[in-house]
DNA sequence: TTTGGTGCAAATTCTTTGCATCTCT
DNA sequence: AGAGATGCAAAGAATTTGCACCAAA
């Protein structure tokens, strides 16, 4: 597989669509079954096939922190997530951290960086409410 | 299992020292290839079982990060981390990015902060010496 | 003697892969 | 024809769990 011509199969492009109109950061379990409302023959390995595809186009990127799952963020550019502990939710960050970390990131390891992946864990207003009492 | 009471047995603690001792924050595998030299007979399913007991103690944490294996961290302290995008080695950094960050987290999404996990991503410098000609 | 822990093996969960078939060029 | 893609099912990898037995309080 030399993979330098991709096809734009509906099947592709549907799930990128998905991804794109949404921002649940959804799991790749989740991403078929939305798809399949509108492929109801679609295949979970396609679903994981194009992912990785779509990723590797930089069309999608994968968020992988805190749980076993991955998760699919149609929004390709670099941002931060805030994922809640109780309800697994992912939400987006607004930007301003990023540069602030950039500049401050002066690490005398002997690294070079090429990138970074910060997430923020609390409690998102729906189970803050739930949990209230506690 | 209302699990209150542990016990602290020979198997948990060697787990433990294992773990405080190396900074190579270790997969549940190589912890119990490095733990079997000491128990020989302890099992997977006891070294999986251990870390989430300590995991739940917080004498432990857990990496997971960018990877499809999770990594454990005998440091309980909140530190950030830097990963190789080749060899998937993991070091320290140090503390000094935490209380910037910590003054600057400012999130107006209703969110309750509890925490935050922070992985650079870059190349060892193992590794970027052998690939170095690229 | 009750509660927690262990080893072993089976089961789960998430993800990847082999294969025959299909679809674009 | 030939490369990429698909659906299906089987395989893999990492982790969890059921169970019978063991051990400390």
């Amino acid at each position: 597989m030399i993979m330098n011509n991709f096809r734009m199969t509906p099947q592709r492009r549907i799930i990128l669509e998905e991804l794109k109109k949404t921002r649940k950061h959804p799991t790749a379990d989740e991403v078929y079954h939305s798809v399949r409302k509108k492929l109801p023959d679609i295949s979970m390995g396609t679903v994981y096939r194009n992912l990785e595809i779509l990723t590797k186009q930089e069309e999608v990127q994968v968020i992988r922190n805190g749980g076993k799952k991955k998760r699919y963020d149609g929004n390709s550019t670099k941002h931060f997530h805030i994922k809640c502990t109780n309800c697994g939710r992912i939400d987006d960050l607004p930007e301003n951290l990023v540069g602030l970390i950039k500049k401050n990131i002066t690490v005398d390891c002997g690294y070079e960086i090429t990138g970074y992946s910060l997430v923020l864990y609390g409690l998102c207003p729906d189970c803050k409410k739930k949990l209230g009492g506690k």
